[in-house]
DNA sequence: AATTGTGAATTCCTTCACAGCC
DNA sequence: GGCTGTGAAGGAATTCACAATT
């Protein structure tokens, strides 16, 4: 266990390791090996072995993992032992999406508020029932629902005043799908999905075909999730 | 100019500066130095001089890059000289909200064509009255339409079959959105767009707030992005 | 015998700093 | 004088390889 500070690429792979735990308990797989996991997920085995290390003694030499219990572990590192509520901001067809979609609502976040300043959406609901309230009371819901996570979907040139808001209103955690880089204040943390980037990568890719940029690894992957934070959009 | 493998850092960032360039002809500036752009943008001007040279020498001592120019370079580097074809799998809450989601459907990309397997959806219209197609026909229809990349947004458990099977109809570019890591046959990209990582990420950050991950800039945002690539899922 | 946890080696990326050019 | 392009330095992340442990 160490103090040294921990990079967003070792936490971004905790995910990726909960998620193979998930289907190696579903498959009733009791213990694991870091080389068992890296054969079977593609990764390496002795960067499971570090990743895992900055936060504890979770295996048994010999033996390797237990699946159960580092599952457990993995949960309580990535904070998801209790369900996090979020608010969506900007419901057009992103947001309505996002507002729908199911992966959000079983399980570890739960969306609990929408908001939009457009008079025309207000009041409207989604397929289960939400309803769309206006801008003016993003602070004092986001206070009173205990909203921990914001989502905003709004169009980039609105993404920094919401950020702004919901700041003050005690938001630590924000997830960007604007295409614009927010400046976060200090002990905010703000994640991007950018779209455009990546389909421009993709584009790159198609239109440089000698840059062999396939069967990019973990590596590759978890950079982008990495880099889904900084800066400019 | 080299001949270096270049870095997908390097090409996400390509996708930054172009989107700076375009702010800065917005604003009607026509030259810019490297120096300059860094500061407005939050960016290191050594990178963004480093990652041009990889592509050419764009600038002029003494005086920086000339806006427009350089802009039409990124475009040329980044294959966004013509509009790319894009089909979307899997129409879902997700799928659905991509398939109307303006920033495809004004520009460099334009989605000409809407997958599904559920009977209940085949014939369905969306908004901007493109109808969803049943999915035995994707291989002759990514070929006569032109299609280069694939959008997947089915559930996880359908999208390795749906990567083979648009793989087989001669895509190499695909943005994969469900939570699951694909192994591309070489040749093919793929991109993952994984919102179950970017969530937890913010959770382990609301779970760990002594690990002042705040204020990343460039470098964690692009990881990220680079990383979307890779790996498992 | 098997597997972890980890220092050392390696590879990759960023930043510095300056020669070269306009 | 100002700015680019780039070699060299520095820093970070990954992988190797093995001593420690069950």
């Amino acid at each position: 266990m160490k103090t040294e500070k921990i990079s967003e690429l070792t936490t971004n792979r905790l995910s990726i390791y909960l998620r193979c735990l998930n289907e190696l308990e579903a498959s009733g797989v009791e213990t694991v090996s870091s080389q068992a996991m890296a054969d079977q997920f593609n990764l390496n085995s002795a960067q499971i072995r570090k990743d895992l290390a900055y936060f504890g003694e979770f295996g048994v030499r010999g033996v390797g993992y237990y699946v159960e219990e580092l599952r457990l572990h993995l949960m309580k590192i990535l904070g998801l032992t209790e369900t996090r509520r979020v608010a969506i901001i900007g419901l057009g067809n992103l947001g309505m999406a996002l507002a729908n979609y199911q992966g959000f609502n079983q399980g570890d976040f739960e969306i609990v508020a929408l908001f939009d300043d457009d008079p025309a959406k207000i009041g409207v609901r989604t397929r289960s029932g939400m309803e769309i309230q206006g801008a003016q009371n993003i602070g004092e819901i986001i206070e009173s629902e205990g909203i921990e996570i914001v989502i905003i979907a709004v169009p980039a040139t609105a993404a920094e005043r919401v950020l702004e808001q919901v700041t003050e209103a005690g938001v630590r955690a924000v997830l960007n799908f604007a295409p614009v880089h927010l400046n976060p204040r200090p002990g905010v943390k703000v994640k991007n999905v950018d779209l455009t980037i990546s389909l421009e990568s993709l584009s790159y890719f198609l239109a440089n075909p000698s840059d062999e940029a396939l069967n990019v690894h973990y590596r590759e992957f978890l950079r982008q999730e990495a880099s889904n934070n900084g800066a400019l959009g």
